[in-house]
Order: C-alpha cells, then structure tokens, then sequence
DNA sequence: CTGTTAGCGCCTTCAC
DNA sequence: GTGAAGGCGCTAACAG
C-alpha cells in the first residue's frame, strides 16, 4: 500500500532520478518540475522509505545510547538531553539498557555494532574495563561516557570525579565534621567512577589529617535508593556512628536521608549528607541536598558533538573531554543556617 | 570492510541461500553444511546487516516509544519497562519526546509511521485528541497509553482515572478533611488526564457532601516539582488554606511538600498531601506519599502485547485494556500514626 | 537539468 | 537439501 519514489516519478511523469532530487532538495531541478514534483508527493502522500535509504546510503541517522537503567534519575535526566540533542542534530536515539552488567555491554555494542542499525553508540559504561574495550575494537564510532580510563583508547567524556569527591570532602571537614563514613557503589576493576570517588575522599582527608575510617565504608550492589537506605542503617548499627556521610550519588543520599528521619537522627545538625549527580531531586529533598556533577546538558552535547565528528569520517587519537562541574552546597551539609 | 553473507557463502563454497538458512535456523540444512557454514561465520565473525533485512522483510523489530518527558520520573520507569519488556519479546525500542505538545505528538507519530523505520508506535499522548487521532488514520499498529477517549479508534491500555481520584479523595474525607485543594494540570480538550482526574475529586466530594473549593484548584502548566511547589506557595497565599492537598501526579506533590517544609508547615498534621503515579521517589519522600496507579511493569507489558498482535496482523475492534491500580496510603495523609 | 542503470545486503520463490 | 535469480526502495555513477 506504501507510496514509493518509483510511483511519485511515474504519476508525474519523469524519472525517480528527479523525484529524488526534490525530496533531497538537491540543487539542478528546475523551478517546474519541482513544483510538479512536490505537488505529486503531497498528492500521493509520499514519504521515503527511510530503511531504504539508509540500507543505500549507508548511514541511519540514528545513534545507540546504552546505559545502565533508565528509571535512574541520573540517567533519566541525561537520556533526556539526549534525545533533545540528538533532535537538533537531525539524530534520533535508541536506548538500551545494560544493567551494568559487563556481559550486556559487550553483548549490546557488539550487536548494535555490527547490525548497521546505528551511525555510532554513546556507551554509559559501568562494568566494562578499558581493556576489555580495546579488545572489542569497535567497528562504529563510540563514546563511552563516564569513566575515564588511563590509556583508554576511545573517545570519552567526563568529569574530574577525583577532584569532585575531594571538594565534597574538604567541604565537610571544613564544616567541623571527623568521622566521614562513605556510601559507595560497587568496586569494579580499573578506573569506574566508585573508585576515583573514593580515591577524591581519601585525598582530602589525608590532606586535611583527618583518618580515613574504613569501617566507616559500605558499598552497595547497586546504585538505588533502596541501597542507601539499608547502608545507613548499617552505619548507624555500627560503634561511633558518623558525623557525615559521602554517599556516592543522589539516590543513595537520598535512601540514607530517608533512614535518617525514620530513626529521628536530624540532618544536617547530626549527620551531614552529600550525593553526587546534581539530579532535579537533589533541589527538593528533605532537606535539599547538597551534590556536585557537570551540566548534564553539557555531558549530552559534548558526547554527540564528538560523536558525530568521528562518524563524519574525523580520523585522529581518542579525545579526552573533560567538562566543568560544580558543588551545589545545600541544607543537607551546611550546619549554620 | 563489513562482511555479508556472500563473503560467508564464497568462503564455504556454498549458495547466500544455504548460508540464510544456517543464520535463520531453517529445517533442512545437512549437519555437515551447517556445522561448515558456522564456522566460516565464527572465523569471519559475520553479523548480518539488519537494515537489509528489515528491507526485505518489511519488520523491523524495532517499536517507537513516543512519551513527554524522559527526565520525568513516571515515564523514565515506564520506559525502563518498556525496553525491559521489549526485550524479552526479541523487540527494540527508539524512544521519542513529544514535550506533550500536539503538533510534535502528530509529527513524531506520522514521520515514524511512514519511515517504515519502527513495526508500531507506543503513543503515551496528553495534547492529542481522540478525533485528531482519528483524521490521522494512523498507517502503523499504534497503542495508545494514559488517556480514554471515547470512541476511541485505536488499541488504548489504561486505568481508571477516576476511580483512582475519587478513592483518594474518599480517603481524605475519611481522615477528616473538609478544605480539599487540588493541583492540576493543564486542561486539556476531551478526556485528558488531568480531566478525568478531577472529575473523580468532584464525584468523592459530592458523594460525601463536602463543598468542591474552586478558589482552591490551581492548574499548572507543566507536571513539574517546580510547579507543584509554586502552586502550592499560591494556595497557602489564599485566604482560607487548605487541609489537604491532591496533586494530579507525584512529583506535583513533591514540590508541595517541599515548599511546606519551607514554610513550616507538618504534613499531614496540618495538610494531607497525596500524588498520582506511585513513582519510586514516593516511596522515599519525606513523609512518604500517598499515591495511586497501576503497576508500570503492567502497562508497558499490556501495550507491548497489544502491539505485537496488531503487528502480527490481528484485526478487529480496537481494544480499551483498563489495568487494575491501587492505592498507596502512606504517612502524607495518614493523620493518625 | 534529467533519464538510465546498477547495486546497498538480504530473503525468498522457483527450480534442480 | 541446495543453487540461481529477482527485488524490497532508494541513491550514486554515468551519460545525455
């Protein structure tokens, strides 16, 4: 039932060669045939086939971005500036979630790599390594988002999460606090996020003389708020509670705050709390927390525009972005108000 | 450098035919061949180009999700399901925003629709009307989600909106509250949401002979925390406040509750605050929320299955799946505790 | 400026 | 069981 080119040519009678031209607004078509071309197409109701266009032209306008999960917030608000980029570019998005898990983030980029379906993947890694990644070679432009790994040897863009986690620290000992405890996700080999947070949190202690705590770390499976909730009440069954607490994104802060009320432990008076990611919650929670992370937008803009660069064809050594990022200091952490 | 099918079959020694039939798992391919032609896959590591065969097939396996927001807590979990459930079921999914307007609703829907890029569209629409629907005469399986409109013309999941409002109301009336507020969304034309929300209000206040407060119903543009904040800062700004407050959907209701920390005033003691939704963050809200709504893993299962059999070619009236939901009464209304 | 031809990679009807 | 040929709808040479 589908209108296609061949039928637009032959109602007005010319070639599909020209009915081609207009629809891609190609220069070399005279004014008339234009107009009867385009009256043809309204007419008909024609729209190209875009599979057959890609299937020729080689390229779909489409880009694959796995992440981990999507009711995330973190993830949520990203995929947003996402897509709304993407738009903009003229791209449009296929998500798919990976879990986390290294298995699914082979499996998916390898599939999504090599089915044509996509111009190029933005890579929300978690559990993959650097090395596991250079092994894969990906055959389609990729970004990985996230993590930076050292001698990595793909584009990525991301933030100083060392630096970060060191401000948030600083922060908290200049606030009065000693004992930092630390909700932190799941340890992964080489250079995820969990550990360049952690490696943040020690620097400034250390630079500050005050003891790092271990007993005072928990890390969770995952990063939701269930798990934040379950390790605070796991700190606070612990001896010599914490008088702070790094979790090390929004949702975990957000579970431990929730704890925090439920046992009538006051925040920030007794505990002060801080997250990561700067997520839209973050601005309404009880009380506001305090967080940092980059312009979410940024991160979104920032990845496609390297992305598309490379699909266009720009050959050179993986880039390295590193975006500005910011402490938002809220009630969560700020004891004098 | 993509390696196709005849790369495989010249490799063997073999006819493209006979190496489809490995790669699709036809009967009748002789061990010894199919043993031979796998290992030429294996060794040429062949994926086959999905385009090509999305071409020839006419199915694409990939389904369109058109939804307002992602960043928006609602949709990014039912998205999450979506792609979950989709999975399971061999299926794709590109996801769209439409920012709830109507014209992007109907661009998105027919540019999808005529690409031949998606096998059928999930439209979780709020601008678009039923009759606008209709004119429309949608080329691809299409489901509609979270909105009944009568005499509907397409497959269309969702639950009782008004039985939902009217039993959260009844609830409030049950608790002792006179002075029911309501933030609403945007009204919109026919049997919108946000319309239907209100209608059960009415019909629970009428049915307990409590006045309906129109001074105290405020609409907001958007289904924003900010929103639910600033109308909740207008209705305190009223003379005669509130002892309860229902706001059209969860994160509303977050903001509500945040500007009522701020200002001091305990929930529910002095107002009840209930959402619509049951979002994850409901349930870690200080207090916890009183919501109402059907299980997301529910609605993005039904659609899905709905959407396969049209896919699949089934005719006949078009479906209107109206999902169970439940009502979670948590401490924002529960005066007694 | 426009028509003709070929082919993107795959599946599938028809033969053998 | 397998081979050969055709075409899904489109665009990119190459003429003219």
């Amino acid at each position: 039932v589908a209108v296609t080119l061949r039928d637009v040519a032959a109602h007005v009678g010319v070639s599909p060669r020209t009915v081609s031209n207009v629809v891609n607004n190609f220069r070399y078509v005279s004014p008339a045939t234009r107009i009867l071309v385009q009256a043809a197409i309204d007419e008909l109701d024609y729209r190209p086939n875009l599979l057959a266009r890609s299937l020729r032209q080689g390229r779909t306008a489409v880009i694959g971005f796995l992440l981990p999960e999507l009711d995330v917030p973190y993830f949520s608000e990203l995929a947003h500036e996402m897509v709304e980029h993407a738009h903009t570019l003229g791209l449009t998005v296929l998500i798919d979630e990976t879990t986390g898990s290294q298995e699914r983030e082979v499996e998916l980029l390898s599939v999504l790599a090599r089915a044509r379906q996509v111009d190029g993947i933005i890579l929300s890694a978690i559990g993959l390594s650097g090395r596991r990644l250079a092994e894969l070679r990906p055959t389609l432009p990729l970004v990985l988002l996230g993590e930076r790994t050292t001698g990595s040897t793909v584009d990525h863009v991301t933030f100083d999460n060392v630096e970060a986690a060191r401000q948030l620290v600083k922060h908290l000992i200049d606030q009065g606090r000693r004992r930092i405890a630390v909700i932190a996700a799941p340890a992964s080999p080489g250079f995820a996020t969990s550990n360049l947070r952690m490696r943040g949190c020690q620097s400034a202690l250390w630079a500050a003389g005050v003891p790092y705590l271990p007993e005072l770390t928990v890390r969770t499976p995952r990063w939701h708020r269930t798990e934040g909730y379950r390790a605070m009440a796991e700190l606070l069954d612990r001896p010599n509670p914490p008088d702070a607490v790094v979790a090390f994104n929004d949702v975990l802060a957000i579970g431990a705050l929730r704890l925090l009320h439920e046992r009538g432990i006051s925040v920030p008076q007794r505990i002060a709390v801080t997250g990561f990611d700067n997520i839209e919650d973050s601005r309404f929670s009880i009380p506001t927390l305090t967080t940092a992370g980059p312009e979410k937008a940024d991160v979104a803009r920032r990845a496609l525009d390297v992305l598309v660069e490379r699909i266009a064809g720009h050959t050179g050594p993986p880039r390295a972005v590193a975006l500005p990022f910011s402490l938002q200091l809220r009630d969560s952490s700020l004891s004098s108000r």
